[in-house]
DNA sequence: CACCAGGCAAGTA
DNA sequence: TACTTGCATGGT
């Protein structure tokens, strides 16, 4: 019985979501630089306040992989700030610009064009990326099939009864991605699903929403 | 006014 | 190892 698919949960959230709020077409970005700038910016930040901050770095035409690298810690700190945590944010950029720098010679295609295992352990190991900012950089900027759980998908999956409430981010990871087909499209559209369900009806103060897509699923 | 946002690392015991 | 705290702006 191979091919019968025994009902998933997994598979259902997406569907309700997909049906909700129709597919994201994330992330938005229009290049791949600003997808490794912005997932550094929103760490635990709201959209729109790294949106501001990106919009500076735009309108002064410094938005590049040379220019940051080139910029002083301090300026990038001033033109970051509507992001929040401003000056552990330029450090963190840094930190990542001088990895690519150190590793791969200054070539972002050169990390893009790395083993998932490998250029994911990279990005780990750089001061202020951890594994939710390398995934979303791996999925968002590269395309490789990794799945991005963040603390929206935990609040679901566990109100779900999917995970327990201490569940770590790998095992949460393995949760999704043992049951959904290793698809890169479908990872992009899940989690950003996921954000978009979570911002509008799974806030921290409002455990349960009427109109939730999710409701008939409980 | 309090609370939250598309986290992560360092400090403490 | 297991908690706790710092980081900071801007929206609701």
């Amino acid at each position: 019985m191979a091919v019968t698919r025994k009902n998933n949960p997994v598979v259902d959230i997406y569907e309700k979501m997909l049906l909700y709020f129709g597919k994201q077409h994330w992330w938005p970005a229009t290049s791949t630089l600003e997808v490794l700038v912005g997932a550094v910016l929103t760490q635990n930040t709201n959209w729109k306040n790294v949106e501001k901050a990106l919009d500076n770095l735009k309108q002064q035409g410094l938005l590049s992989y040379e220019a940051l690298l080139a910029m002083d810690t301090c300026m990038l700190a001033e033109l970051i700030r509507p992001a929040g945590f401003f000056k552990l944010k330029a450090k963190r950029l840094k930190n990542l610009l001088a990895m690519i720098d150190a590793e791969y010679d200054g070539d972002l295609m050169l990390l893009q064009e790395d083993d998932l295992s490998s250029s994911r352990e990279k990005l780990l190991g750089v001061n202020g990326i951890g594994q939710e900012t390398a995934d979303s950089i791996l999925l968002y900027g590269f395309k490789k099939p990794t799945f991005v759980v963040d603390a929206y998908t935990h609040r679901i999956f566990h109100r779900h009864g999917l995970v327990g409430e201490e569940c770590s981010y790998n095992e949460l990871q393995d949760e999704c991605m043992e049951n959904l087909p290793e698809d890169e499209q479908l990872y992009n559209e899940y989690h950003a699903l996921i954000v978009q369900t979570g911002k509008k009806f799974c806030k921290k103060k409002k455990p349960l929403c009427e109109s939730c897509p999710l409701k008939d699923l409980l």
